[in-house]
DNA sequence: ATGGCTGCAGGATGCAGA
């Protein structure tokens, strides 16, 4: 089984790409991130024509998560828990049957928290411990999921072409990473790691100054897995092609490969 | 670089992104 993450930067204004890419790499199970779109405008026939099922967390303007699902959807639950006062459409949960029982799959689009001094950031480090608690919850069932999507997380100095130029940005924060890293000790496996030792890996680059051109990329697209799932990983890869495309989205689709 | 593009809402430009 395929699964794959992308956020698309604006559903809507990305319909065409989106679909030739799905229909390109067939993945099962593809997580959006920023679809940029309430439920209703959601272009959903699109995707039914290619045979897949659809479940949206959308949002007027920005934001707004959604998954595309080959497999029947048995659930989907909008919404990260912890914190009633979030309105913000980040977190989508769903949940299919496989030959080797039930998989939950989120897609997932985290804060960006800049700037660094603003009640911005603080609600990224929250959202992250509310991400921890939803973690710490699902382990305990022994089940397989995948937390797939835009972390706004840059792991590690080798995961910028320049990092240096980040020092500065909620991506690369030192209490970023720290979240993050208390995150996948909790037993996760981030499959591309798990996979692709090599440095230079990238998933977003810039739409200024030339950044494709100049490959000054980022890697902050992940998805984490339980003990569960990670049993059952055969690979991953970042499929560049799409950002030379016409009219990109700044991400690029990250693609795992489970034996389910 | 002083964020140098881009999408969206709305009907001009401001906001958000990373």
């Amino acid at each position: 089984m395929k699964i794959a993450t992308w956020n698309i930067n604006g559903v809507r204004a990305r319909i065409e790409s989106a679909t030739a890419w799905v229909r390109d790499a067939a993945p099962d199970i593809v997580c959006l991130q920023e679809i940029k779109s309430e439920d209703k405008k959601f272009p959903a026939e699109a995707f039914e024509d290619l045979g897949y099922n659809v479940a949206i967390h959308g949002q007027k303007g920005f934001n707004g998560v959604a998954v595309l699902s080959r497999l029947p959807i048995d659930s989907a639950e909008p919404g990260l828990a912890g914190d009633d006062a979030d309105d913000q459409a980040r977190f989508l949960t769903v949940t299919v049957s496989t030959d080797t029982g039930a998989l939950t799959v989120v897609s997932l689009y985290l804060p960006n928290g800049n700037p660094v001094a603003s009640d911005k950031f603080a609600y990224k480090l929250a959202w992250m411990e509310r991400l921890r608690a939803w973690a710490v919850d699902r382990l305990a069932e022994e089940e397989m999921f995948v937390l797939a999507g835009d972390y706004n997380v840059i792991p590690g100095a080798r995961d910028a072409r320049f990092p240096e130029r980040w020092s500065d940005d909620a991506l690369a924060q030192p209490e970023t990473r720290a979240a993050y890293r208390r995150l996948v000790h909790l037993g996760l496996t981030e499959a591309y790691r798990a996979c692709d030792d090599n440095d230079g890996a990238f998933t977003f680059w810039d739409y200024q100054a030339g950044a494709w051109q100049k490959n000054n990329g980022i890697r902050i697209d992940h998805m984490l897995l339980s003990p569960q799932a990670a049993d059952r990983l055969v690979g991953a890869d970042i499929d560049k092609r799409t950002r030379g495309w016409e009219k990109p989205s700044d991400h690029v689709p990250v693609v795992i490969e489970l034996d389910v």
